[in-house]
Parts: structure tokens; sequence; C-alpha cells
DNA sequence: ACCTGAACACCGTTCAAGT
DNA sequence: ACCTGAACACCGTTCAAGT
């Protein structure tokens, strides 16, 4: 029973979801699929390239346009499935931020914003910049909503620190507030401010 | 010559400038202070430690409020601020990512932001919701800036990848453009986004 | 082609013992 | 109070040798 790239990938993921970032280890990951941790190294030339792939598979899903409508609702939409995709594995947005732009489908994923925005109507850099913000945003949001997870602490921590001010238990109680929520009124935000880019929505469009 | 707490925190910036954050080692720091790794377990409890003062000891400026003025300069300013202050050691950013709204300074940052925000007119909860928002694009962005920075190979990875398509290489120019450029525009876009729910800037506003 | 065994050069952390 | 020396339990990576 031999071992293939997508065999080691798989358990590279289980592992991931099992120890987070810093819990997975070549050895560990060896010892998941009953092989020596040397043995890895003849799927994948090095550790880096192992998180790169596992990056860039979190991101497949991505690297397909979402279906016709307003361009405001394709956008969000991406974005969304950006963010689920980030959390389809524990620490994904981190992993992913360490290899962002460089893996294939990261720049895919781009690409369909890109298309979708200059469907609107934006110029080709424009349309490149503005990607670029949503995606920071995303990311940025993800890593911390995974960081901040119930049983890591962090929350609590806040919380202590928030105990004689009123404005900083408003932020704490921003991070125990639902995520999504969260992740919604940010994406609103910055949504908007592409309205005033795009100009508003003609009848004409879709 | 006895090493203090201080001490030992600039060390580890200037060995984390030097060797960036996978390069700091606890060995290698000992090194550096001319000390064995073991004697800076008498300052800081452990690396984690270390790593969340330094983060924290970075947005240690961030933490007072921008001059008086109209709302959208003021967090134009704290937005500015928060960057530079990622960016004052290498991989200031991803370092931040990993403690997060935890540290002192993260949370007073945030605490400046809302003020602002709320002078403005915006209820408490918008406030807060709102700074998480930009803190994670400034976050990303930043984290996105420091590690595509020049020597990485990542913007070259891109370019080989965009050979035959326009778009692909819309994005690679995109990244190899001033940094700084691309996080105004950014702002810019979220700012706009703001503006919608603060509602038109009146002459009453200083 | 795919993997083992064993080594090399590292890690973070602990802790008795020194001063 | 502050640090050394030395150990413990790990790491990622390499590579001859096996099958």
């Amino acid at each position: 029973m031999q071992l293939r790239r997508a065999d080691v990938l798989r358990g590279a993921r289980d592992l991931l979801d099992a120890e987070g970032l810093d819990g997975l280890t070549m050895r560990k990951l060896g010892a998941v699929l009953n092989v020596q941790a040397g043995a890895l190294y003849w799927h994948f030339p090095g550790k880096q390239a192992l998180l790169g792939a596992i990056a860039d598979d979190l991101l497949a899903g991505v690297a397909e346009p979402p279906p016709a409508g307003p361009w405001d609702q394709r956008l969000v939409t991406l974005a969304h499935k950006l963010r689920q995709a980030l959390l389809g594995v524990r620490d994904g947005a981190r992993l992913v931020a360490e290899t962002f732009v460089t893996e294939p489908n990261t720049a895919l994923a781009g690409r369909i914003g890109m298309r979708i925005l200059m469907d609107a109507g934006l110029p080709a850099e424009q349309a490149a910049w503005t990607m670029f913000a949503v995606g920071h945003y995303v990311l940025g949001h993800t890593i911390e909503e995974q960081a901040t997870r119930p049983g890591s602490g962090r929350d609590a921590e806040l919380a202590a620190q928030a105990a004689g001010d009123a404005d900083l238990r408003e932020l704490a109680a921003a991070i125990s507030a639902d995520p999504g929520r969260r992740f919604e009124f940010g994406l609103g935000l910055v949504l908007d401010g592409i309205r005033v880019r795009v100009g508003p929505r003609t009848p004409a469009d879709s």
C-alpha cells in the first residue's frame, strides 16, 4: 500500500486539524502515515513545499467564478468562499498568509475577482488593487478569527483587561460576537467603498 | 553588566531584523546577548511570552490618539501609525498576527480608533466592529507586504505564472507596485465605506 | 520507485548548582 | 538575584542502503 502525494496531503490536513500549525511536524506526519519522516522527502522537497501545497489545496475551490448576477453580489460570494476555504482547516488563514500570492490558486482567486470588477466597469489596475484590499481584509479577519477561537483564552485575557473601561468592554464583546456577523459587517464596509468607485448600479446590469 | 528585560527585548528585535521570525531562536538570542539560552527564562517565562512582549512593544506608539482634526483624517493617521509600527521590525505583522488582540497595546490602539468613530457619531458597537475591519485590513496588507519583500522571489514566481494571462500580469504588477500606494488605495476604499455609515461631514466638525 | 535506519545539526525548556 | 552547565525530549533534513 504505497503512499501517494494526495495521501500525504490528506494526512497533513488531518494532523493540522488535530494539532494546529505549530504541532504539525514531519515526524508526527510520518507516524500518522506509518512511514519514517525521511520518506516524506520523496514526495515533497521540504516542509515549506508541503505547507504550500496544503495552502494551495485549501484555495482550490475559490478558483472558479461565482454564478452570474450583480457584481456586488458576486464579489460577496467570492469573499465568502475565500473565508470558508481558509476556515477549512485549523490555522488555515495563518498558513495561507505565509504563502500568500505565491501559490497558483491564490492568484487565480484574485483573477476571478478582477474579472467581476472589470465587468462592473473598473479599469484593470483599479480592479487588481481592489482585490488586494478585499483579500487582505478577508485574510486579516480570518487569522484573528482562528487565533481567538474559544478555549485559547485570548478573549478572557482581553475581558480581564477591560474591567474598568467601557470602550475596551465593547471591543471584548465584539470578539465574543459571532465572527460570521463581524465578517459580514466589515465586508459590507469594504463593498460600500467599492460601490463609490464603481458607481450606482444601473438597470442595465443583470 | 547584568541583563535587563529591556536588553533582551532589544536584542530580540535586532535578531529578528537580521534573521526573520523563523530564524529567531532562544539559543541565538542567548549568543547575541553573551548568555546561555537558559538564562533568558529568568527574564521571560517562555519564547511565546517574549514574542508577545516584542509585539506589544511594537505597538506602543500606536496607543496614543492622533492630533485633533476631522475624524476621517484622524483615522487615516491611526491606520498609518499602525502600519508603520508593524513595519518597525522584520516580519512584524506576522508576529503581531500571532498575538493579536491579546496584548494590551493592541487593545488600546483599537480603543483610540473607537473613540474617533464615536466622536464622529457612530454608536459604540458599530465603532468597535469598524475598528476590527480597519485593523484586519491593515494587518492583512502588511503581512503580505512583508512576505513579498524583494529578494524573497515571490514576485518572480507570480510573474512567471502570469506569462500568458493579462489579468495575472496586472496582479503581478500590483505586487511590484509601491506597497505604500497600494495601502493608501485600500485604506481609501475602507474609509469611503465608513463615510457611508457616518454620514457626510458637516461644517460643525472641526 | 519508494522507503528504512541512522545520523547531523539544530531546537525550547528545565533545573541543580554556582556566584 | 541572576546565570552556567548539562541534560531531556524534541525538531527538519540528508543519504546510504535496502526492496
